[in-house]
DNA sequence: CTAGCTTGTTCCATTATGTGGAACTTGGTT
DNA sequence: AACCAAGTTCCACATAATGGAACAAGCTAG
């Protein structure tokens, strides 16, 4: 009944599953532990439902009720991610290059694939440091305002792009963030043209990035790596002068895809 | 109809959502991309069933479908796996202390948490190493033949234990790992008393480490640290002198998690 | 201490959803 | 062309999710 809108409609056909996806990442991507009413207000489920639904995440060990009657994040998914994370093929064909762009710029290299409107970052390099380590890998920042994210988004067609930014707004982080559409399809342009993207502190103010785009030849798989680091320390000159490395490394990992996915005889 | 065994039925009734489950583990735990048939052998389920399963993974972006018709581990997964370690309050109040263990013994240094028969690595601090930093973080080991798993097992009642290893064997891993359930208990009994646990290579040939436990006082959580090294750098009475240092890490751990909890007025 | 609230939990008739045997494609092999 | 194996779709059927409503438990106020 009712087949309605064939515009792109981003409600799943996932049944259970899907409702059930929704209330853990509700749950998983809040900023502290929830009450039961907490999540209720923010789900709109009815009530049993959403107790049974609730239920079953805790005894499938994705959410965890503590004493206080407070459900968090479980441990399942810690391990479901590790594992996959593990034998990531990208992650592990891109580590040495990654290394190695660390080696040559003394900087914070990141991985990252699009997702999405998201960048999600699968690995990243950086020198010893007081920061905690894995605290950024599995993290994601909007596409539209980060070098990878921009990069990546560089090789979509007019079309996907119009689908992923179609109705919404693009959020402004810092007075730099490029939040008009037509200015970014430029940008985006531009990125195409010369290879890589610059991130001037449009996501963080005080952070700069160079960053350039993997694909495979079908441009059927977009991420990229990027260098990161301080204003103070990379200034536009840095910028540019790490620009060809980038391209380089971010070249020699899609062309390791395209020899992997194999040369169809 | 057919109640059963009241018999710790393992079975959980999660319904649509614990088949779902026990899929994307398959695939996310195997080593490999599987296909559709070999998903199909291992999974004890219909074909069209499974069908719509992984359909339904697939389109959660639990799952990925690659070109080859194999099916991957998707990013969905990282994503709310890293926001939920990221606030683990348990991680964040541990850190400092795994960070001032690490420059007192200048050796790898592990947060786990029992789960099941199982320790789940939460953090590490390790020097600086050509090994990948997040390779161990949401990585599980067995808890029979690991020093935080033996600390945390030592704190476990006699019928819990009976429960976790019940009807199954105690896997060994080299020449040193307790495969016996008495020879366990007996361990387990002198960790509780000495307030530490050893794991003399029983995990990985050439692999030494002291552990203690962390746990609320109500023993509801339960968990533990290690510091581990090779054996030719960590001989038996380095071992004997860590362990007064690793047991204070886990009191003071564990002091500071009671305090959260609150003294209820 | 009771009345009145809010928050969490359980019940159960209703029906939407998932189930799975079987039939149907698709692509490769002899 | 005939065959086989892998993947996909169909649809009558029954299981499993739904959600309104009643129930318990904790608080706070009168």
């Amino acid at each position: 009944m009712a087949e309605g809108d064939e515009t792109e409609v981003r409600a799943a056909n996932t049944g259970t599953l899907g409702k059930a996806m929704a209330v853990l990442e509700l749950v998983a991507l809040a900023d502290r532990p929830l009450r039961f009413t907490e999540i209720l207000a923010r789900a709109g489920q009815p009530r049993a439902t959403l107790h049974r639904q609730l239920g079953h995440l805790v005894e499938e060990g994705l959410l965890e009720l503590n004493a206080d009657l407070c459900y968090e994040p479980g441990l399942r998914m810690l391990k479901l991610a590790s594992a996959s994370w593990a034998r990531s093929d990208l992650r592990r064909l891109a580590a040495p290059h990654l290394q190695a762009l660390h080696e040559l710029t003394g900087e914070t290299v990141h991985l990252g694939v699009l997702r999405d409107a998201e960048i999600i970052y699968l690995d990243k390099v950086e020198s010893r440091q007081a920061v905690r380590m894995a605290s950024q890998v599995g993290k994601t920042s909007p596409a539209h305002c980060t070098g990878v994210g921009k990069a990546a988004l560089s090789l979509l067609s007019a079309e996907r792009l119009h689908r992923l930014f179609g109705g919404v707004e693009l959020l402004g982080f810092t007075p730099t963030t490029i939040t008009a559409r037509d200015a970014l399809e430029a940008e985006l342009a531009l990125i195409r043209e010369v290879g890589h993207a610059f991130d001037r502190e449009e996501h963080e103010a005080g952070i700069r990035c160079v960053a350039a785009a993997i694909s495979d030849q079908q441009k059927t798989f977009v991420g990229g790596i990027s260098v990161t680091g301080p204003a103070y320390r990379v200034g536009e000159d840095v910028l540019q002068a790490w620009a060809p490395l980038v391209r380089n490394a971010a070249a020699a990992i899609s062309e390791e895809i395209a020899v992997r996915l194999g040369p169809r005889p």
